[in-house]
RNA sequence: GCGCCCGUAGCUCAGUUGGAUAGAGCAGCUGCCUUCUAAGCAGCUGGUCGCAGGUUCGAAUCCUGCCGGGUGCGCCA
């Protein structure tokens, strides 16, 4: 919507150069926004006051120039100048009841179409570490990144998932040491259900038995050189650890499968020759014992460059290594446009560097943009990073199945009709609606407060509303006698709560071209919460099935109903949540 | 010491790469269910946008300096 007026707009400015009523050499970036204030029309533009001064002309008059010059457009019914000089534009109803139509003939795009000019984009998210269990800091990057990739494959991107499993590391001897030790003392098949236990006795044995201890370092050179049995007890300790995340993901509904794994040692056999590459290039210099590039883009303790370390004294290599390596990577088996990574918001400095290296050794072309889609730590009411009540890192699993019990006494609570299976099935959709919906309806790349009752009172900017809304549709096409997908009555806009709606119902295709541009999902529950704030006003203001309706007013607002039931189902499976019929 | 992020209502947060009178939800207070799901709607109350300067037609937004919080900075990842 506001793409077509920006087009409009820049088709103004050409005619007006031509004309020298502006210099040609103006460029100004065509700006269209969303009005406040009703009286302001639907959408403005600045482009007047912004062209004033190499105009050299009053804004108000400019203005008057631009609307003279302006095409005529279907989708606008007037337009007018106001205050200092902003451009209003009115939509034209007719125009909108056409939209309207459209978005609720099309249950599976709501009539956003997809991109002409797809890119090939890679999302790096989640990132679990084997050996351990997923715990609830992991939820962010996982929640965040998936919305993101769904939106984008939504339009049409060719999207490359990436969880960068922490599967390397020197921790891996001690692991597969003790491995070996439980298979050896136990006949039957391992029981590593408890992957936290199983790292802390390994770590402990490692510790407290010197035997164990050098079995562990001599598995570690094993494994690092390729040998067969240590790459077979690797093996098992992934595929343990990744069921277990998959379980997770499935339940959470997070599109991650064993395909998407590209962990960490998948980069391992690239790094000798990275670094020898740098060093070839002049970029890495030894430096006490280790390999070091130094950048003067960052200032060490000391004032000067500062030096990062991509080989170890003993010939290990660090994570800036593999993260070097996995751009590189993915410029060169995927062709990526973009690489997205959702982490933390601490490690922003370690992938600048990572990246700025890249760059420099022309692994990392400038047509490849690196973007640190940042978040930060969560933290429990007492503003203190959350945990247990004993201090203990909080389990993603217990978190899940917590959230899954209180929606269940509260939907009890409410609905005491609902019994068995129905009100599990419910109480899961909501549950993970609301633990996934209170995570990416927050933009901030500080940290986020986790709150039981701000996610579960099902009151205001939740999931619940909107699946609250959705399942209220679907009760009025129950009551109707109709199917959505039979509708067939013209939209006439007619009522003041219709237009508001119609009106927002025309900007989802804005909204998920925002998400897609900034990588970040809230844009999408900020829109899809006033959307479905504008259908419930809508619901109270205007009558559908009552015996005083006329036939038409009816057709429309059920088509206005459709296609709110389409955007709200549309916009929430790009978040990763599904809808409800009943609730 | 240097770098990055942040500071908006009692609380949790929006604020569209400078726009019109700074917005929601929760909490508090008023109304609205024999009528499509009241998990709702309509409304009221609540702000020195951390502080001080600067840039301009216009600043929560950009610049500078302070104050306060978070986080990172050579052999973990």
């Amino acid at each position: 919507m506001k793409e077509h007026i920006q087009q409009l707009l820049e088709q103004t400015v050409t005619l007006l150069k031509e004309r020298e009523i502006i210099p040609a050499d103006a460029a100004p970036r065509v700006q269209v926004d969303r009005t406040r204030d009703k009286s302001h029309g639907d959408l403005a533009t600045n482009l007047a006051m912004m062209l004033a001064k190499p105009a050299k002309k009053n804004p108000r008059e400019l203005a008057q120039a631009i609307i003279d010059t302006l095409p005529a457009s279907e989708l606008v019914s007037k337009v007018e100048i106001a205050g200092p000089g902003f451009i209003n534009f009115f939509l034209d109803s007719g125009w909108l009841g056409k939209q309207v139509e459209k978005i609720a003939t099309d249950q599976s795009r709501a009539n956003v179409a997809a991109l002409a000019q797809p890119q090939t984009i890679v999302t790096d998210y989640s990132a679990p570490n084997v050996a351990k269990e997923m715990a609830v800091h992991h939820i962010r990057s996982t929640v965040i990144g998936d919305a993101v990739t769904r939106t984008l494959e939504f339009l049409g991107h060719k999207v490359i998932r990436a969880n960068h499993i922490g599967d390397w590391g020197t921790q891996f001897g001690m692991l597969i040491a003790y491995l070996e030790k439980m298979e050896n003392e136990s006949a039957s098949d391992m029981d590593l259900s408890d992957l936290e236990a199983f790292y802390r006795e390994a770590k402990k044995h490692y510790d407290d038995d010197e035997s164990f201890a050098e079995r562990a370092r001599n598995y570690v050179v094993k494994l690092q050189g390729g040998d067969e049995y240590c790459r077979t007890m690797w093996s098992k300790l992934v595929d343990i650890t990744m069921a277990q995340n998959q379980a997770i993901y499935d339940r959470l509904g997070v599109s991650l499968s064993n395909d998407d794994i590209m962990g960490e040692s998948l980069y391992n056999p690239l790094l000798p020759e990275i670094v020898s590459d740098l060093t070839e290039k002049g970029l890495a210099v030894e430096d006490d014992g280790a390999k070091v590039v130094f950048l003067d883009e960052f200032k060490g303790k000391d004032g000067n460059a500062m030096g990062v370390i991509i080989q170890k004294r003993d010939g290990g290599f660090l994570y800036t290594t593999t993260d070097i390596a996995a751009a590189k990577y993915r410029v060169d088996n995927f062709d990526a446009d973009r690489i997205l990574y959702f982490i933390d918001s601490r490690q922003a400095q370690h992938l600048q560097q990572a990246w700025l290296i890249a760059r420099k050794a022309g692994y990392l072309p400038q047509t490849t943009s690196t973007e640190h889609c940042a978040f930060g730590m969560m933290l429990g009411k007492d503003g203190k990073p959350f945990k247990t009540r004993s201090g203990g890192t909080v389990k993603l699993a217990d978190l899940l199945e917590e959230a899954h019990q209180r929606a269940v006494k509260l939907i009890g609570d409410k609905n005491p009709d609902l019994l068995g299976d129905e009100l599990e099935t419910i109480a899961s959709t909501v549950a993970m609606a609301s633990v996934k919906y209170s995570d990416l309806n927050k933009n901030r790349t500080t940290d986020y407060v986790f709150d039981w009752d701000n996610m579960l009172t099902f009151e205001g900017n939740t999931a619940p509303y909107m699946l609250y809304a959705f399942s209220r549709i679907q009760s009025i096409f129950r009551k109707a006698g109709v199917s959505a997908d039979a509708l067939t009555g013209e939209v006439v806009i007619d009522a003041e709560k219709e237009e508001a709606l119609a009106q927002k119902l025309v900007q989802f295709n804005d909204a998920v071209l925002s998400v897609s541009a900034k990588g970040a999902p809230h844009l999408m529950c900020t829109y899809l919460y006033e959307l479905a704030g504008a259908f419930m006003s809508f619901y109270e203001a205007c009558p559908i099935n009552k015996d005083d309706v006329a036939e038409a007013t009816k057709a429309s607002r059920l088509r206005l109903c459709a296609a709110t039931a389409n955007t709200l189902k549309v916009g929430l499976s790009l978040l990763g949540i599904n809808t409800l019929e009943r609730m």
